[in-house]
DNA sequence: ATTGCTGCAAACGATTTGCATGAGG
DNA sequence: CCTCATGCAAATCGTTTGCAGCAAT
């Protein structure tokens, strides 16, 4: 196992946290909107984690923090976050909405197994060089894409050989 | 009004309405299912459009043809379409699950015009070249991927300066 | 004071399922 | 005959909205 993958900037995650109340009460007052507890608490729980949340999962982690905290709250703030490029939605085909946060991060793509929900993620230059260069052929003014792998992963895969063979022995 | 459609390949229609049967009706006899006959009016209609439809925009065109088969027949016969690689699935962003027929189709792509909802299709082979390259290296099992270019059509472009333009007038 | 925010409950809309009846093998 | 397919109505589920009371500016 080499590559321990070491944070070479020491103070990233509180730097992250600053940048993003920043960028969030900039936006609220460029829409003529308030500050509220409840949207400080939402980022910063938000900001925590690494996974795909879907509104539901993170009203759970949220109501941790502060139990007053309403689904609603949490649903209407991370369409706040989608907004002003803090979040981003992610397709995993599983029926519900799921955000990953934006900043400072670079331009990634899932590969995710339709199995277990499992997803890696992986970053392709190729693919935004595409959206251009299709963008301009079709003088479509291009806002964003979406790409996805769907699959089995490894462990997954394992797990169907191993039911397949016992299927066999009996 | 029939048959007007004017292709260059002779029975090209035909030989797929044919292949497209067999092939529900071969995975209809492996599952221990039974033909029917609004399976088989669903199957045609369904290979008559090149549209991405949502299950009741091809429940509108089906009732045309048979006025009595329910919504609830073309959403499950749909599904099955997809089981046996009939059909695909298209993610459009617009809240309904769009299908387009998949047989003897050239792997594609669409980029949507999030305004109108218009969409053009276009081929990159080395999207297809990427998966393979992903999942080998993640060690998954690719099944298949989704790519998706949003942005705005050449016509809705024209109609959006054309207000910023009226409005400046004002 | 004014205006936006919150949380509840209710509305919504696409999808999915239960069930009695009808058709396929 | 037995099993599956059908179509209706009802259930489901994530999402979205209306509203009365609360909080921020």
């Amino acid at each position: 196992m080499p590559e321990k993958r070491v944070d070479n900037r020491p103070s990233a995650a509180h730097n992250t946290l600053a940048e993003a109340q920043h960028i969030l009460h900039e936006h609220l007052t460029q829409l003529g909107l308030k500050r509220s507890s409840q949207r400080d608490t939402i980022l910063r729980v938000f900001l925590k984690t690494r996974d795909h949340l879907s509104t539901e999962e993170l009203h759970t982690l949220i109501k941790k923090h502060d139990p007053a905290i309403g689904y609603t709250t949490v649903y209407r703030t991370l369409k706040l976050f989608v907004q002003c490029g803090l979040a981003a939605e992610v397709e995993f085909r599983d029926g519900v909405a799921r955000y990953e946060h934006s900043l400072n991060r670079r331009s990634h793509h899932h590969m995710i197994c339709t199995r277990c929900g499992d997803s890696v993620e992986f970053f392709s230059p190729e693919i935004e060089e595409l959206e251009h260069r299709i963008g301009k052929k079709f003088n479509y003014l291009t806002i964003q894409h979406s790409f996805q792998i769907y699959g089995i992963c490894e462990s997954c895969q394992k797990k169907l050989t191993d039911a397949v063979a016992a299927t066999g022995a009996q």
